[in-house]
DNA sequence: CGGAGGATTCTCT
DNA sequence: GAGAATCCTCCGG
């Protein structure tokens, strides 16, 4: 039986959940109580075992990526190069699906975020490890718990929405493979805080938000 | 400003 | 020991 809170992250495609989720509040509360928190503006889908790029592709299972076999509504958080990125797990535990988080813009303790990451600029969490950073999350241990019940919470009763989703190929999978062109990367238009944008392409009147 | 190359950390084969 | 859903610095124009 899923609650409310996880139904919304299954029972439709997930380029679907990963466009929902522009314009949706991540908090995270730190172990001392301090929250940092943003409004995600990149995603990127990842379809499980039919996608070259999926971690969990032609049914590859480890220890490692178990929780993308997990409950909708759960965190992912995996290690690449030496950095921390966060999944959302989407879909049901048959389906290892997930929904990468690539940009945010921050909301909650801006400052504590800068200070997380050593900088100030949009460089703060204008990509996926850097905004996990920014969050100030440095280890695995929220991987695979709920989104619901843990420190690190997406809101989706409220949030902005964005003037246009701009729709492209994912960043940094392997071209080569089947589906490395596929266009699984959605982002807020003119949002600073989207990973590799051009200067021009940056609005900075009003981030792309609708109203 | 944009592209290229090196740093870096962990997992699975 | 290779490879990975990345980041940063250093160059050249």
């Amino acid at each position: 039986m899923l609650t409310k809170y996880q139904q919304f992250f299954t029972g439709r495609p997930t380029e679907e959940i990963a466009q929902s989720l522009l314009g949706k509040q991540i908090v995270y509360t730190n172990s001392d109580g301090t929250k940092t928190g943003g409004l995600i503006v990149e995603t990127e889908a990842y379809l499980g075992e039919n996608d070259s790029a999926s971690h969990a592709f032609n049914g590859r299972r480890t220890n490692y990526s178990e929780s993308l076999y997990g409950n909708p509504g759960n965190i992912y958080i995996y290690q690449i190069r030496g950095h921390y990125c966060f999944d959302v797990v989407v879909q049901d535990a048959e389906e290892p699906q997930g929904v990468l988080i690539r940009g945010l813009e921050p909301t909650v303790n801006q400052e504590q975020m800068a200070t997380n990451r050593g900088m100030n600029s949009f460089n703060v969490s204008n990509g996926p490890a850097k905004l996990v950073q920014a969050l100030g999350i440095h280890s695995r241990e929220l991987d695979g718990k709920p989104l619901e019940t843990s420190p690190l919470t997406i809101d989706i009763t409220s949030g902005k929405k964005p003037r246009e989703i701009v729709t492209g190929s994912r960043i940094g999978v392997n071209l080569k493979g089947k589906d490395g062109r596929k266009p699984y990367r959605f982002y807020v238009k003119g949002n600073p805080y989207v990973s590799g944008l051009r200067k021009r392409e940056m609005n900075l009147e009003d981030y792309g938000w609708e109203g």
